[in-house]
DNA sequence: TTCGTTGCAAATATTTTGCAAGTTC
DNA sequence: GAACTTGCAAAATATTTGCAACGAA
């Protein structure tokens, strides 16, 4: 069960404690919710209470940097989590419906990228105000310099 | 110069202060930017070192509220600010490639809503990792609620 | 045994707020 | 003059960090 953890640790020199298995518990128990910070750490308090928040915030930092959870930040004061499946590509998708008024966020399943408005404003009824698309990756210069950097390791 | 400023704070109930001014002034000097709060406020000490904190914040929420900026969320601990112009209607499309590495923002000119990670990828030379799309508006809901209470208030 | 990890409390950092004084219309 | 706005300092909030004790490999 928690073997894909101990080896994703294991694989990038990290060391299992019950702590990570247990945040890696209520992120799998809670797949398809976007729990901030403080939800895992209250839920978790229910399970251990010795727990302390730090160690939440830490293994939940360690969990990104290792690809296990995707970060959402819905500016709404929070880091929110959500854990990702090993194989998954689509899960590099994320699309969401943000209302102004209550806060609410609405999952898109479809990978709608063409005439995308249109579309959502129908299906989900939801009367875009705006939009927003933001790509993370690596940027030339900054790949220029990893080049740079093997060389002189080399 | 100051006249849209006016107007628009007029038309929303708000008064016209040296402060407002001076933040409007700031904005406007730096259309092409992503300023944040403090940078603001940096810049206006050098002008008014009377004008505190508090109220380039104040006055930024405000702006965002009556529509005269876009805050942006790059997710680097602050709340950016980017003026909007009266017309375009194009200012409410933000792309950005986030350097993961570097954390540099870079804009993307284009509107490119389909085939457009291949296309980014060789126009801007960045190695796309993620992307993901955010709409906001109104939920239907909340479309619901306000005609309910459009009803009572008749 | 070694070195990474945790828990606690204190520190950070950004943003918000209370309130008296000041300003706009 | 009434109501809104400001400036200051204090508060609030989410997150990070130092460090001694602990636990995994």
């Amino acid at each position: 069960m928690a073997e894909y953890l101990t080896d994703l640790l294991e694989k990038n020199g990290y060391k299992t404690t019950i702590q990570r298995k247990t945040v890696y518990e209520v992120l799998c128990e809670n797949k398809d919710k976007h729990l901030s910070t403080e939800d895992i750490y209250n839920i978790i308090q229910n399970v251990n209470p010795k727990i302390g928040i730090a160690t939440i915030y830490r293994t939940l930092l360690l969990f990104e940097d290792i690809g296990l959870v995707y970060r959402h930040n819905f500016d709404d004061g929070f880091q929110r989590y959500e854990i990702l499946s090993p194989h998954s590509s689509e899960v590099h998708q994320h699309h969401h419906l943000l209302c102004k008024q209550c806060g609410k966020i609405i999952e898109v399943k479809e990978d709608l990228m063409n005439s995308l408005e249109e579309i959502i404003e129908k299906q989900y009824n939801f009367e875009i105000l705006n939009h927003e698309v933001k790509f993370t990756g690596i940027c030339a210069q900054c790949r220029d310099k990893e080049k740079e950097d093997g060389r002189k390791e080399t």
